[in-house]
DNA sequence: TTGCCTACCTAACGTTCGTTAGGTAGACTT
DNA sequence: AAGTCTACCTAACGAACGTTAGGTAGGCAA
């Protein structure tokens, strides 16, 4: 619901930054070069350097700016959903991270397309505020089994992993422009919970 | 089962896709240079084009191979369960696309974890091919709507895209020398079948 | 024995990379 | 009016890139 990012016209260094990740989340980090952005924006490469130390520091930017993106979307839905029924708060959330992935700006997407393969030294200055959105979800799990909504041996971790996995890998062909991100965080919530078997016959 | 690859002390032309795709999969195409290909081969960089005419024609060869293994993994699966009940259909299908992920060699993992940043030109030449991958997925999937298993208003294609997104987004933290695969592909089995919910309160 | 083929090598090419030094035009401050 | 700061610029640096030309040593064929 919140957006971040005007994405058109920010003066300056925000349109470094949208133009950078775009361009990294088409290309990746390494294909897409200094002069290429600094193009995108209207710039000379030089130019960049009055607002970012290095290409690294542009790439720490984005990522950070995504990890904040997607815990700012948590924490509104959970505070939306405070005492709310346990499936519609799964559902809020499932519905705030692929906000964060399709309606704010590139940066969420440039996140968890690229920060595998980033360079050592950026992922690991990114790597505590990344544990941190990790413990809001296990939380929010925990929470579900204790609630009754999730069997009570359920592996939170694994079942955190394959979540997020899959709502992440979704970047790969949901477009937003052609689907509903309401259709979508309804399929992945109630796939989730239920799963796809035939509950006729089960 | 079937191991597509020795690993070690392949020959020549082997080693070199063998180390490439390894780079390519931990630092990605453009920071994998041609020359620290060579050097982790054991060779100089120009050797490499005594047997790849382009780094391009590299990377499509990684990747071919990878979506190979995974088609023939899958075509095995299917021989090995004809006339099985559903749930042990889908479950060694899941198994042998994670094999193929983790058990012969770093190409398929190369594969998902590369295609979509590659050069525009690369990916064309491989997309025929990795169609014709995901319509076996869509027929098994198909299938299992009409044996029953699945529910009759499933969605396949986006259950196909989260199921195969699910697993192949598992290269981001499961690790095969850690966990088993059998537990991973049950638990996904599982997970994608009936979902997380409690069974008793539902 | 000669000649070719395979699998490498050294050396170098032009290009692009990230980055730096130093300059300038306009706005804002004093 | 003079000085300072911001946001750009041109020009250039050394390093690394993909790639090519041309050479060589060993195996195999005639």
């Amino acid at each position: 619901m919140t957006t971040v990012e005007p994405t058109v016209e920010a003066p300056g260094r925000d349109r470094i930054l949208d133009e950078a990740a775009t361009l990294f989340l088409e290309h990746g980090y390494e294909a897409a070069s200094i002069r290429r952005i600094a193009e995108a924006v209207g710039m000379r490469a030089a130019s960049i350097y009055h607002h970012f130390n290095s290409k690294e520091d542009l790439l720490e930017a984005i990522l950070r700016r995504g990890l904040e993106v997607m815990t700012v979307a948590f924490g509104e839905a959970s505070t939306a959903t405070l005492g709310a029924p346990g499936p519609e708060r799964l559902a809020a959330h499932v519905r705030a991270h692929l906000a964060a992935l399709y309606e704010n700006g590139p940066y969420t997407a440039t996140h968890v397309t690229t920060f595998r393969t980033a360079p050592q030294s950026v992922r690991a200055t990114i790597v505590p505020q990344r544990d941190a959105y990790e413990v809001l979800w296990t939380s929010l799990l925990d929470d579900l089994v204790t609630s009754g909504l999730l069997a009570p041996d359920t592996a939170v971790g694994p079942a955190r992993l394959m979540l997020l996995g899959g709502m992440n890998a979704s970047v790969e062909w949901f477009d937003p422009h052609l689907g509903s991100l309401d259709d979508l965080s309804e399929l992945i919530t109630r796939q989730t919970l239920y799963g796809l078997s035939n509950p006729m016959t089960d």
